[in-house]
DNA sequence: TATAGATGTTTTTTT
DNA sequence: AACATCTATA
């Protein structure tokens, strides 16, 4: 058998850890050392040289994104391909094995999925009904802590419902769970706890599992959180070879409960686990590897590795601080096209990365003013939209009447007139019965005197109109029964009436949804066994789409820190490099959570192959609030011989020189910074707020103490530095 | 009950 | 700035 393919491509270290003799491995994987192409070579090498059936295989990691590459690298190495390989993300694994295995889960058969949004709505609204205080118990907050429980294992019931604080919020996780349990969803961290639950009460199950899944594959195991952990260890059983792959220096997702922990947790819990280290870095130039290495070392509890590597120096980072975001992303969009230009660079080389979504913005408007092709990955999502989610919750009310969290999103938009007055007697009603809104309903509707005239016409046509929809259309194409109920529920009628370029907008998303059921329903052959529409609304909670669909444009690259983990480009500009935004001010308080800062920092460093600009901002815009910032410690923390510090400051030419063409003097030149004092003699004191254009045209904005906020050409201005 | 306008809240990252 | 929620008014 010729596995040349499989081990040529490999250094010494990922040989031996794609080689590995049976047992369990922990390869602790630096930056760029390749680790995602070992795990797919070690499961190619299971199946091709030790005798597995690509049957036994389970591989998982975090990201949808992660997830495809994973499959479509595995099953292009076996040269197959199909739905029988087991590979995804730990929440679309576990939703395939709660759809097998409903009825030993517990669940209604056609149960769906919450996504963040939906659960906030029902932890609010389970909050009202208990009466709980929102401002002394903020919804965020219980919704955290609900998921905090399950990511952890445990149960209301687990909890201590003693004490007075923690009590309070056992109450709520409980009323929530039954909310949930009757309205048929489940949000995504139950899935993990679920289906943890579901083996752990079905040993015949856990014993097929266990007898099937002989090789498991884990990627990114940093980011592991407890039950993913549990739910791991159930999976793989006695017989079952685990192979593990992680850095704890890219560990970025404490928030959500991982744990690196868990890198030393498996050492023990599985014995004679082999430990390999992957430290040759291919990516990377030596200058931008230095620099990462610099700053990661600052960090404590490190189980230690030292990436190097044989690659050139390259060249220095280049490190630009900026007036404010409008001139940080000028820069940036300038220096871009410059490369594009001059370098014969692909646009789609180019990353932009940031710390917070919010950032995108003044990108993207300095990439549309220029026509230059981008595509933003995360921020809002498609199947996230206020107006898909609307038509979503038709689709859910359809699929289940008793979803009660659906209902109540779509039961007046468009307005039909039910207002607040009827949706409260349905709850009223729903709460004394025991009953989901639907049946109280049903109920309200058939009884005569149960509403006042005009509400109860309304809520009767309400109902007829979903159960008219559900006739007319349960046997049609998802595309048309989409088509149908954006229609005849006048979602579609309600947006056209605005004229506004926003709803036209939502309108060509209604479109989008319904050529993406169809694309949907034909690509999606494989899972055969699931009612279509069923596996379309998991589809739309578990892969909520990325930003933009289509257009395979060369396109700049524009995404956080946390959506590029795993990816590489050539050129990175890494932006917003600010005290109070990155490190963020709500982790610079304690020590553990300005450690993952910096892990993100790290992460973002380590993605750049050949190039690495930093760019800051001193005055940013921020929730319509405008603010000074100094430079974040990250880059005090990089060696200074590193970088190049492209231009810190404003310069101002006089107009002799300008007007001349000579050479300039020195005299005439002054520089500026934002926020500094200056004196005009005129105007008297003032701040400099901002500055526009440089050289002999610049305009500088200033705000006098006495003479308000003005813009002066800075070359006639005479401004003094006081 | 519907709507416009006022008021208050964001505080980050994702399945 | 952008959005959700509340309040006053028709």
């Amino acid at each position: 058998m010729d596995v040349s393919d499989l081990i040529d491509p490999l250094n010494p270290a990922q040989r031996e850890a794609v080689t590995a003799p049976q047992g369990h491995a922990l390869v602790l994987a630096g930056a760029g050392s390749g680790k995602t192409r070992v795990l797919t070579h070690r499961a190619a090498w299971l199946v091709r040289v030790e005798g597995a059936t690509p049957w036994n295989l389970l591989a998982v990691t975090f990201t949808n994104k992660a997830a495809a590459e994973m499959r479509a690298r595995i099953e292009s190495l076996l040269g197959i391909n199909g739905s029988g390989l087991w590979v995804g993300t730990f929440h679309g694994l576990s939703h395939r094995l709660l759809r097998l295995h409903w009825q030993e889960a517990g669940l209604p058969q056609g149960f769906q999925i919450l996504d963040s949004e939906d659960q906030r709505r029902l932890v609010k609204r389970v909050m009202r009904d208990l009466e709980v205080d929102e401002n002394r118990w903020p919804v965020r907050q219980l919704q955290g802590f609900i998921n905090a429980r399950k990511d952890a294992g445990e149960r209301a019931e687990d909890l201590d419902s003693a004490d007075p604080y923690s009590g309070e919020m056992a109450r709520v996780y409980a009323a929530y769970e039954q909310a949930c349990r009757s309205a048929g969803v489940v949000d995504f961290a139950e899935l993990m706890l679920r289906t943890v639950e579901m083996l752990q009460n079905h040993l015949e199950l856990l014993g097929h599992y266990r007898r099937r899944f002989r090789h498991v594959l884990v990627d990114e195991f940093q980011d592991t959180n407890g039950i993913q952990y549990e739910w791991l260890k159930l999976l793989a059983g006695p017989e079952s070879d685990v192979f593990i792959v992680g850095d704890d220096d890219q560990s970025i997702y404490g928030w959500r409960g991982a744990r690196v922990e868990n890198l030393e947790r498996f050492r023990k819990d599985y014995s004679h686990t082999r430990v390999l280290r992957l430290e040759q870095n291919y990516r990377s130039t030596r200058t931008i590897l230095d620099a990462a290495n610099t700053l990661i070392a600052r960090n404590s509890d490190r189980l230690g590795k030292k990436l190097w590597t044989e690659g050139e120096a390259g060249e220095p980072i280049a490190l630009y601080a900026a007036f404010n975001e409008q001139d940080e992303a000028r820069f940036v969009v300038e220096r871009l096209m410059a490369m594009v230009e001059e370098q014969g660079l692909a646009r789609s080389d180019v990353a932009i990365l940031y710390r917070s979504n919010a950032q995108s913005r003044t990108f993207e408007e300095a990439l549309m003013a220029r026509r230059i092709p981008y595509r933003v990955y995360g921020g809002l999502r498609f199947f996230e939209r206020a107006e898909i989610k609307d038509a979503l919750a038709y689709l859910r009310l359809l699929a289940n009447r008793d979803d009660s969290a659906a209902l109540e999103r779509i039961i007046n938009t468009p307005t039909r007139g039910i207002g607040n007055r009827t949706v409260e007697t349905l709850r009223l009603t729903a709460r004394d019965q025991g009953v989901s809104l639907w049946a109280a309903a049903r109920e309200l509707v058939s009884r005569p005197g149960g509403l006042p005239a005009r509400a109860g016409n309304a809520l009767r046509a309400f109902v007829e109109l979903i159960d008219g929809l559900d006739r007319e259309t349960a046997d049609a194409a998802l595309a048309d029964r989409i088509e149908t109920v954006i229609t005849r529920t006048g979602l579609r009628g309600h947006l056209g009436k605005d004229g506004s370029d926003r709803a036209q907008d939502k309108l060509e998303n209604l479109d989008e949804l319904i050529t993406a059921a169809g694309n949907f329903e034909q690509d999606n052959t494989a899972e055969a066994e699931m009612d279509p529409l069923t596996a379309f609304l998991a589809h739309a909670a578990l892969e909520a789409g990325e930003g933009q669909a289509g257009a395979w444009e060369d396109c700049v690259q524009l995404m956080t820190l946390h959506s590029a983990k795993g990816l590489e480009f050539p050129v990175v500009f890494l932006a917003g490099l600010e005290e109070g935004l990155f490190p963020h001010r709500m982790s610079v308080e304690e020590p553990g959570r300005l450690e993952e800062e910096r892990r993100l920092a790290y992460v973002g460093i380590t993605r750049a192959r050949q190039r690495l600009l930093i760019t800051y901002a001193e005055r940013r815009r921020l929730h319509g609030r405008d603010d000074f910032a100094i430079a974040s410690r990250f880059i005090r923390e990089l060696p200074p011989a590193l970088v190049d510090e492209v231009r810190a400051r404003f310069s101002v030419t006089g107009p002799d020189a300008a007007g001349s063409g000579l050479g300039e003097s020195p005299a005439t030149q002054a520089e500026f910074g934002l926020g500094e004092r200056v004196q005009h003699s005129r105007f008297g004191e003032g701040v400099v707020l901002d500055c526009e254009g440089n050289g002999p045209n610049a305009r500088i904005q200033v705000n006098f103490n006495d003479a308000g906020t003005k813009w002066l050409v800075a070359a006639y201005a005479n401004l003094e530095r006081i």
